[in-house]
DNA sequence: ATAATAATCTTGACATTGTAAAGATAGAGG
DNA sequence: CCTCTATCTTTACAATGTCAAGATTATTAT
């Protein structure tokens, strides 16, 4: 780990800048040539990491949804049930993005999310936050022995989604007021009938 | 209407124009200079009727919005009860980003949406779909000579707009099947109990 | 260890873009 | 007809993404 000329970690730098640059100023005003700039490095070194803007773009949302899927599980591993379990994902989902507002907008404007609701295939590729839901979803299914048919499970599961998904989007929304208490919200709609 | 040198209506053919390119090579594409291009005027011509890019993408904003909340119109007007004026504006809010992921991504990446959930005021500047929505559902409740506090007026709001709008919010991810029956979840989740 | 090779970084260049300033053109009102 | 103002063009500049050529350091082969 060298740190001075050949800078030894410029890539995780790079990455760390950028989520500094788009907290402080939105992803609007995040620049190769400024992120370059907070490393101390010239303008075309990034190139040497990146292939070229969108590349360095999808490594800091990599970084971002994996700090996204600490929280996740962190909800998940202090619950003492699956159904718990999904609603303290439910609050951290949300929670998360009360918290960091802009990563909301950062992480699913450009919509190249993969996510399959069936549950009768494994499927590699799907966005990792809906994996873990539907991981917990079929657990809960088994801790209650509730019998489904898959068409269930699967309205089950994108309307659990929709609901944590929606709130969080709305409460990303500056001036919505969310003040009203969307937990109480959220255990009613969570919870399966 | 004269359109040759001076254009004439040259500020609603930025517009036209800036929602083709919107269109056809996302938002990210959209460029001034192009915009203008597209209108056979010089790259400054804008400049005579937007203070900056921002506004003539408030503006395209705006008229997107109006498409919108035309549909919505249409949803509403063509059913026989709020009930069913509800439904048909949840299915068409979906439809609409359905129809046109481009415009979901356009319209609600800024966040600068106000919408008030507290039914016991009138607030100016809610975002129109949210007061379209609103409205509906008090005249509802009134129709069904249901009666709810205020708490709870706002909770059955925010659960039907957050369903609704997630629904769409995960429709336009491509890659996310979509393809089971959303209508019928619509349906389970809009219906106030 | 030394030479060759690859990885990393710098410098310089160019096209695209947003935007400002100064000037040209055309219609409106006196 | 003359002046004023809105509209549009031209010119200019800074910021940006990206490429190419070269310099520097690390790695690998001999």
């Amino acid at each position: 780990m060298k740190d001075n000329y050949h800078h030894g970690n410029l890539r995780e730098a790079l990455i760390e800048a950028g989520i500094k640059l788009i907290n402080e100023e939105g992803e609007n005003n995040l620049s190769l040539r400024k992120v370059a700039s907070l490393c101390g490095v010239s303008h075309a070194a990034p190139y040497a990491h990146f292939k070229d803007k969108e590349e360095l773009i999808d490594a800091i949302k990599e970084s971002v949804t994996n700090s996204f899927m600490e929280e996740l599980n962190n909800a998940i591993n202090s619950a003492n049930s699956a159904e718990e379990a999904i609603l303290n994902m439910g609050r951290s989902y949300v929670l998360f993005f009360i918290n960091n507002p802009d990563y909301f907008k950062f992480l699913f404007s450009n919509q190249n999310i993969t996510a399959h609701l069936r549950v009768d295939k494994k499927y590699e590729n799907d966005y990792p936050p809906f994996v873990l839901l539907k991981n917990e979803y079929l657990k809960y299914l088994d801790e209650k022995k509730l019998i489904r048919t898959d068409d269930e499970k699967e309205i089950d599961i994108i309307r659990i989604w929709s609901t944590v998904h929606g709130l969080a989007s709305l409460a990303c929304m500056k001036n919505v007021e969310v003040s009203f208490n969307w937990e109480d919200k959220l255990k009613s709609d969570i919870l399966l009938k």
